[in-house]
DNA sequence: AAGTTTGACAACCGCGCGGGT
DNA sequence: AACCCGCGCGGTTGTCAAACT
């Protein structure tokens, strides 16, 4: 037997409030107060609400204070710290931020912030998550993705041009005729003076059939092509770069190669700029320390267990 | 101009907790 | 100790307007 329901279903309205309704409600706490007991309040007040859509009207919306609007950097800074600490404490992280109520932060972390931090995960963890982070593309010359990345079926390396970017000072982006490589600048914070290149999330690779020794050939090429273009772009950047990647074969095993995209995505960049950035680098940090510690749920972002090795073989690689 | 997609915000739902009996 | 019940919380869904195609 199920809990007995907080009111009648059938006899509440439902939906977005009215003027009225919220005249109704606004007038009578104030007058009287909630008495402590939102059930029954709704009838008190002559409205045909269920007691907990008052009460949450009242917390979210009506009660005094209450700060709508855009949030300061301040606000997302406190925002992003207490989250890398508590998790989704709405609640909690509501009381550190005046005026502000734990819905409004939930939703401004999961529209805004989080988009921000997904922008800093590598691809593999994306992939599993959210929409790319679209508005880091506004910097740059290169066009949004224009839809989700989807896994490459096929490699070829025949060429490899550098995508010119806007920014002068922006890491280079390398394609051939069907595919795209682009650079993880948060790597550089992970694993100081290191970068990696990634690329699509495909985990096995067609190159294990009778073909791989040319294809491997290939891969190996390509990759080393762009380790020149990256090399002679680190040393005119003063920087001191490296980068690999794996593929697993269909047998389990592994191969070094460069993934691709195969929709010819334009890559993003993010660079960290302002304290938020950093802050979001630090909640970054943190996801992967546990993915480290467990290669379970790390609680804060659902990831697919089948990526795990792949996920671990990332974070752990040591680059000197 | 119309249809579709995306983003932001409001509201709902179900569960766990804790106080009262 | 066991049960009931209201509250509060976090996850999810709904709605609507803006942006995009």
């Amino acid at each position: 037997m199920g809990r007995a329901p907080c009111c009648d279903k059938a006899n509440v309205k439902k939906g977005p409030w009215s003027p009225e309704e919220d005249s109704k409600l606004k007038d009578y706490i104030e007058k009287h107060g909630t008495g402590g007991n939102w059930i029954a309040l709704p009838q008190k007040a002559g409205l045909k609400r269920c007691g907990k859509s008052c009460r949450l009207r009242w917390l979210n919306y009506l009660r005094p204070n209450i700060k709508h609007g855009e949030f300061s950097e301040e606000e997302d800074r406190i925002i992003c710290t207490l989250y890398a600490n508590i998790g989704s404490r709405w609640s909690i992280i509501a009381s550190q931020l005046p005026g502000r109520t734990d819905n409004d932060i939930k939703n401004h972390w999961n529209t805004k912030l989080k988009k921000k931090l997904m922008g800093l995960l590598p691809f593999e963890s994306q992939c599993h998550q959210r929409k790319p982070p679209y508005h880091y593309f506004s910097h740059h010359q290169n066009p949004p993705l224009p839809s989700y990345y989807t896994p490459a079926s096929t490699i070829s390396f025949t060429g490899l041009e550098p995508i010119p970017l806007a920014a002068s000072n922006s890491l280079p982006f390398y394609q051939n005729h069907e595919s795209l490589v682009s650079v993880s600048p948060i790597q550089q914070y992970h694993y100081p003076n290191s970068l990696q290149v990634f690329g699509s999330e495909v985990s096995t690779c067609n190159s294990c059939d009778g073909s791989y020794s040319q294809v491997k050939q290939e891969e190996m090429s390509f990759q080393n092509n762009v380790s020149n273009r990256f090399e002679e772009y680190c040393s005119n950047n003063n920087n001191s770069f490296m980068f690999s990647h794996r593929s697993i074969n269909n047998d389990g095993s592994h191969h070094e190669c460069i993934k691709q995209w195969e929709e010819k995505p334009k890559g993003w960049i993010f660079q960290p700029q302002t304290p938020l950035d950093y802050e979001l680098e630090l909640i970054y940090k943190q996801l992967i320390s546990s993915n480290n510690s467990s290669s379970s749920n790390n609680g804060y972002f659902s990831v697919d267990e089948n990526k795990t090795e792949e996920k671990v073989m990332y974070t752990t690689t040591e680059w000197n």
